[in-house]
DNA sequence: CGCGGCTTTGATGTTCATCAAGTAAAGTGG
DNA sequence: CCACTTTACTTGATGAACATCAAAGCCGCG
């Protein structure tokens, strides 16, 4: 099993250092994973940079490979923040293979690199590789999973629940810690949990005074996190 | 091909005249779908029957073909609708593969049937067959989309919007007509675009005052569809 | 029959969005 | 590099939207 994972590693292409194979693609033969890097771009986005847009044709599978991203849509010109992505999800895996057209937007959130892979190239190794199909339905499975449960999650929370809620999913899932820098703005905030940008201020500025957390600009310092949790369980 | 489709059913099993093998299970070879049937079982449940819940392992893939069933999430006592599901859905699809056991419930909505088949012979078949697993990812990403759709789509709509939008979603995606018999109640309205079921009732009531439609305790009757839908579009 | 669940309406109060106004920060062009 | 514009952040006041509570009628079912 070692021997092949290094065989793997010692392809021509970058994919070298890309953890990218230890997820879905274990699966690949070295035929197909070589194939499949010789479409591979990887390219780098900065903050703020579009990486598709709602509409636009879908050519190519993007997975992110460092950074952080957001996917969002755009309706009556008010963004709705789907879900954040972090390295090893498949940021474009749901909607890739539903239409011919992007169901929504993804923006980096921090400096982000992506692998972009043709997905005809994906599609056709789909075809022939049925332990990597089977991976990737598993990955997308579970992505599904995830935006299922958080919708649901928040869907009966107030105002002060929903904060709690998405400053645990950065503490807990995103930065590891309890102390971090806020990679979205208040009003981004407001966009992935329905509220308006004042109320996500105002939310947690009281939790400022009630010695919930300290907040210094973007960063945040989870100071009573058993007060946080059970506000996020119980709002 | 019409060949090709007439030896499929001629099977034993009764997918005769099951759609089943027009969607998804089109591309499977002969010796595949006979395979499948061979585990197959046809259920029926009543309405407001069981047919898988939340936490329960995860055995078996699940396909309705008639009826109506709905998709919902339990959390603390309330139950949260994610979705309605018609014939030709794929009801287990999202949760299937990613995890041991259910992350939701579903029931029947009407009396429905649902075919049966042995989770690892699906599994089975899609590392067999690239083109059967082309179209489970298809179907995947299809379902996961319209979620996702639907819930930003509600996401900043008022009440009324709310209210138009799943009225205007049974009449146009269920019974393709606009006189139709609700097949949930109205709690269940509530908990399918997070409502109070009061005020799901007063709505609809302000509603039938305003000559939009008229209501006969299940059934409604769309008389003004424009302005459902320019009450949809806004709100 | 009576019980529980579904439906309906009204009264009441809380939660939240909106509006307004001001400070701070960050990007832009001369 | 500084004036300028724009964008992000913050707080308060106000009213609208919505949930909650209460009460009563209705229907199906054991």
């Amino acid at each position: 099993m070692i021997k092949e994972i290094k065989t793997k590693l010692d392809l021509k292409c970058d994919c070298k250092s890309c953890q990218f194979q230890n997820l879905v693609f274990e699966n690949l033969k070295d035929v197909e994973l070589e194939s499949l890097c010789l479409t591979k771009k990887t390219v780098s986005f900065k903050k703020g940079e579009f990486i598709c847009k709602e509409g636009d044709p879908i050519n190519d599978f993007h997975y992110l490979k460092s950074g952080l991203v957001k996917l969002y849509r755009t309706r009556n010109n008010k963004d709705h923040i789907i879900t954040i992505a972090k390295p090893f999800d498949f940021v474009s895996l749901l909607t890739v293979f539903s239409d011919e057209n992007y169901h929504y937007s993804v923006t980096a959130l921090e400096d982000s690199e992506v692998c972009i892979i043709e997905l005809s190239e994906v599609r056709r190794v789909i075809q022939e590789n049925g332990s990597f199909a089977l991976g990737i339905i598993k990955k997308m499975s579970h992505s599904s999973d995830n935006i299922i449960k958080s919708t649901t999650d928040l869907g009966s929370k107030n105002m002060r629940g929903r904060i709690a809620y998405i400053l645990l999913y950065f503490a807990n899932e995103v930065y590891k810690k309890d102390s971090f820098d806020l990679p979205v703005s208040r009003r981004e905030i407001a966009e992935l949990i329905e509220m308006t940008t004042e109320n996500v201020i105002r939310v947690l500025s009281e939790f400022r005074k009630d010695k919930l957390l300290s907040i210094d600009g973007k960063n945040i310092n989870i100071l009573n996190k058993k007060m946080l949790e059970s506000l996020s369980n119980f709002g």
